[in-house]
DNA sequence: GTGAAAGCGCTAACAC
DNA sequence: GTGTTAGCGCTTTCAC
């Protein structure tokens, strides 16, 4: 066995000084009245001591834990890992820690992931959901436990979200290759009960009823993931025996303009000289892939930090914020005038 | 005021199902002796009354809080996301919850982190070290804190440590380029203080000791990340006025081989035709990249996941390990035959 | 098998 | 300003 280590308690602190319990709590909280030469002396036992508050006991106390539970898909995803990034940093200027866990795109996992965060009695929870079923988060609004949605919206459930207006990102995509007169397009979306694959697909068919001339496009979905998308697409361009005829190409995210453009070289099909490319997010990785993509930029970290304030305003005063932060075409060499 | 939210607790069931506190936390956790029927009773009201075990509550009373804290450097940078979906995995099977703590490179915030989970009383802490210093990592170990650090290591600490077989992975690289007949070799290592550039780098030295001609080697330092690689890369071969001479370079890891690819491609020099080049890693995009990358790959979801059962043998236990993952060399199209 | 009582480390209410 | 007391929700002796 481990040779257990025992923490210094506010006790000990409150012995050695010579103060009761309760005046060294005070001190070390810096909360109700306090001489400050007590303080002073307060802290320096402490300090001698190697006194380190026990977070779990003022927890139990106060019913506050300062610890909010993410939930997230993947935290490898280059997207998510940003959002989270964006949370933690917000969070430690708030004095908060994060619990981290992953669903792997599971309902059941998500589920889970919320009731193992309840008993740490989190004070809120920040979820990208899965987005198949959302029975899980429909019981934290009526158990009114604090929560923000990112990434995704649901009609029936009045909650904070926050998300990149995908609308308007899928809106810029398609004016960026109309503008510069493509007019075959092909869109490779998402799944379509995704909330963000719907806004993105409604902006670009937005677009497209603007435009003065006849536009065609197609769509076609797949499931998320590099290889989903390599593979969805390579089964459409092969299923159509006729040569690859669209001079654009819009994806749901920069993953799927990766899996794309891959598909595309490996039948000598080049970018952007044959067919341009959009993708979304503006991932880390894609001004470094050859070509640099040409993207929609959604503010991934941002994403995270506002989640994280608007779960706070929730605890504090239990408001309803829904967010949707602003996107910007980012246009790289995958894209050309035709 | 948002309306609290109030948690059963076992009183309540106790009141409930008319038995005592005793039987009824007895009969939800499993221990001491409860009659079947008692305990399906007692299970029953739980779940009707909608009781969630309090973890802080059970953590304070049994000194367990079944949390364990992980400190990366950067939770979006692609290595150390995979540790930790490694650790957070693993520590799912376990009961465990992890918190989790950036320190974006800087010695303060590793420290501070540490102290911050010391507080909320984790068992115990998995670190990707900032490696610039190290007095907070040796006041763990004084302290008996159980802990394990990943990716590098310390001559002067005594405790669990969990890498990959960095020399060996250096050797592979750098073996792979002579066998295909490379001669003149460029290093572009990270700065010398890491553990692992250290090690990669005898490697690679070792593998031209043994080479029967005579190899060329250089090797120059860049801070980490995308940017400072391409920085230190360009200004190397602007530096020297001739043209580029090296048929092989090595790269501490993918994204600094992703760097150098572009600085590279900038000027007109292809890869691998005029020069070959090795990542070190496989993260998720080096098989996307153009070329596909040949580079030396690590497990890096084991790395968590091992660094994690690592800790808990030592929690249990007290055991020190360290141990050192295998690697293994992949191959792709950045590499050629000369 | 079950219950009563004490206490983990802390904070809050109320005396003094 | 400071101390006393009670109690957060749970587990752990130790009786019965």
């Amino acid at each position: 066995m481990v040779k257990k280590k025992y923490f210094v308690t506010i006790k000990d602190v409150a012995k050695v000084s010579g103060y009761s319990i309760n005046t060294v709590s005070r001190a070390l909280g810096n909360r109700g009245y306090v001489k400050r030469e007590t303080k002073e002396k307060i802290l320096k036992v402490a300090s001698e001591l190697g006194y380190m508050r026990n977070c779990a006991a003022s927890a139990l106390r106060t019913k506050r834990s300062h610890i909010v539970g993410v939930v997230v898909v993947d935290n490898t995803n280059p997207f998510y890992a940003e959002v989270i990034k964006g949370i933690e940093l917000e969070a430690k200027k708030y004095g908060y820690t994060i619990i981290l866990i992953n669903t792997d795109r599971s309902y059941e996992n998500e589920e889970k992931a919320i009731e193992i965060l309840l008993q740490r009695r989190v004070e809120g929870l920040i979820i990208t959901a899965v987005q198949t079923r959302n029975d899980d988060l429909k019981r934290l609004v009526d158990e009114k436990i604090p929560n923000v949605i990112i990434g995704s919206k649901f009609e029936d459930l009045t909650t904070n979200y926050v998300c990149s207006d995908d609308e308007k990102g899928g809106y810029l995509a398609a004016k960026h290759l109309l503008e510069n007169n493509h007019r075959k397009l092909l869109l490779v979306n998402a799944e379509k009960y995704k909330y963000a694959a719907k806004m993105r697909e409604l902006g670009v068919r937005r677009a497209i009823a603007e435009a003065r001339e006849k536009i065609e496009l197609e769509a076609i979905y797949s499931k998320d993931g590099f290889d989903n998308g390599y593979d969805t697409f390579v089964k459409f361009i092969e299923k159509s025996k006729t040569k690859f005829e669209y001079d654009g190409i819009i994806c749901y995210n920069d993953v799927y303009a990766f899996a794309v453009t891959k598909a595309l070289k490996e039948r000598g099909i080049r970018i952007p000289e044959d067919v341009s490319i959009v993708g979304f997010d503006d991932i880390y990785f894609s001004s470094i892939v050859e070509p640099p993509l040409t993207t929609v930029r959604t503010d991934k970290s941002k994403l995270g930090a506002e989640a994280f304030k608007i779960l706070m305003n929730s605890i504090e005063s239990g408001t309803v914020t829904e967010l949707k932060l602003p996107v910007e075409l980012v246009v790289r060499n995958s894209t050309i005038k035709r």
